[in-house]
DNA sequence: TAACCGAACCAATCCTGAATTGGTTCGGAT
DNA sequence: ATCCGAACCAATTCAGGATTGGTTCGGTTA
């Protein structure tokens, strides 16, 4: 050991990554290691690997490593920070201005099997003896929608939207045994939409949906 | 073994559901342990459980099991998952079905002090010395553009895509010191989609965002 | 005295192999 | 023909140990 002090294990260090060529998020070695390679105590690496941290170029997790560039940021949407600000008519508002554009996607992207898929939830929606079976086959319908874009991020983006719904309508599900009377608005309108992507219409798909969204908004308002 | 027709297989695991009792989304025996219980063939006893599926009433996957009630959809808006399933591709096709519908919200919702924002954005993002600081003030702009859809629910989806738009365009910041030249095709594009917004023309909004996509989207080909 | 080093320990994470589970196939018995 | 049991497959879970950054403590060196 020549000379240990912090700034010369600092720019040995920084000698090492300039060497090392590792890729942008790449991993350095484990600190036991490169303190050996390094022929320096741990203690001193951890400081200089402070500094790097510091100012951006690595950052550090327990278990994981030692990584190059900035840390990733932070993974999950909050869907409750989306739920206590929203309502809804806002919820309505976002589904009348999404929904249409995946069912365009859908209609110029499902496969064939999930076109039969379409048909089949639309069947069983129609046929559902009671509403809380009705409204399963509905949100498997407009799932099913969702799938056939073939986009999974417009997918995830559903999804979000479909949570944040549930949990802002908590607590309004019909369960009567009643069913839906056979000429339910949706049947018709859902027919449209399906009919349009099987048509790859994705413009007569889009406006399907859109009109809709905007009866169940409508007979929304007529239940208050 | 009395009978084991389908149905009566059938009618005997509907007994045993019943009896069962278990919590909504609980989770039945194992196939091998529910056909020795019941007395039936695996063979029957899945034929049975595949009823049941169709019916909604369970849902199954392999290495997990077989569970009562829908099957749940990823209720957490985990970004990293939809991070790791997608890719930029996919993002621009989300960016290019989403973001016209926000832009055409926002034309009809738009405050006052929101469309000076919104011009005054455009502007900063026009003279932005860096490429990083463009891209600043273009994400500032976007998103200033879902503020103004006055719907919390929208704006929430529209930073969803946006996180999984940073993570997946990752290491792809371009941090010359070289500025956009000022004929850059955003810039006007910018102008259309603000002037839009400003006439309360949410057709037009949404077009001249599609349009302001669809440009980003054949610079982003042609750079491969 | 003060700084530094090595060692041990902690908690979070990863890794690996075995066990579990739904899905499938095949031969034999009824 | 039909059904059953057994074996196998692939996806998932589970458990244990190994790895890794974070921390503490005593001994050594300057």
């Amino acid at each position: 050991m020549i000379e240990n002090t912090d700034s010369a294990v600092l720019s040995r260090l920084r000698d090492f990554l300039a060497t090392a060529q590792l890729p942008d998020g790449g991993r350095l070695p484990p600190e036991r290691d490169l303190a050996e390679a390094l022929d320096v105590g741990r203690g001193a690496l951890r400081k200089a690997l402070a500094t790097l941290q510091a100012e951006g170029v690595v950052w550090r997790h327990v278990g994981k490593g030692t990584f190059t560039g900035e840390r990733p940021i932070d993974t999950v949407a909050d869907i409750n920070a989306m739920v206590q600000r929203t309502n809804p008519l806002e919820v309505m508002g976002a589904r009348i201005a999404f929904e249409p554009e995946v069912a365009r996607c859908a209609a110029l992207n499902a496969t064939p099997s999930q076109i039969t898929e379409l048909r089949s939830a639309m069947m069983k929606a129609q046929q559902a003896p009671t509403w809380r079976l009705y409204e399963q086959w509905d949100n498997r319908l407009h799932r099913l929608i969702g799938e056939s874009s073939q986009n999974s991020l417009l997918l995830g983006l559903l999804d979000t939207l479909n949570a944040v719904r549930r949990a802002v309508t908590w607590g309004r599900l019909r369960d009567t045994p009643v069913r839906p009377p056979p000429d339910h608005h949706s049947f018709e309108e859902h027919a449209r939409i399906v009919e349009a992507i099987a048509n790859r219409d994705g413009a007569g798909a889009a406006d399907a949906m859109r009109r809709h969204l905007r009866s169940v908004e409508g007979h929304m308002r007529d239940m208050r």
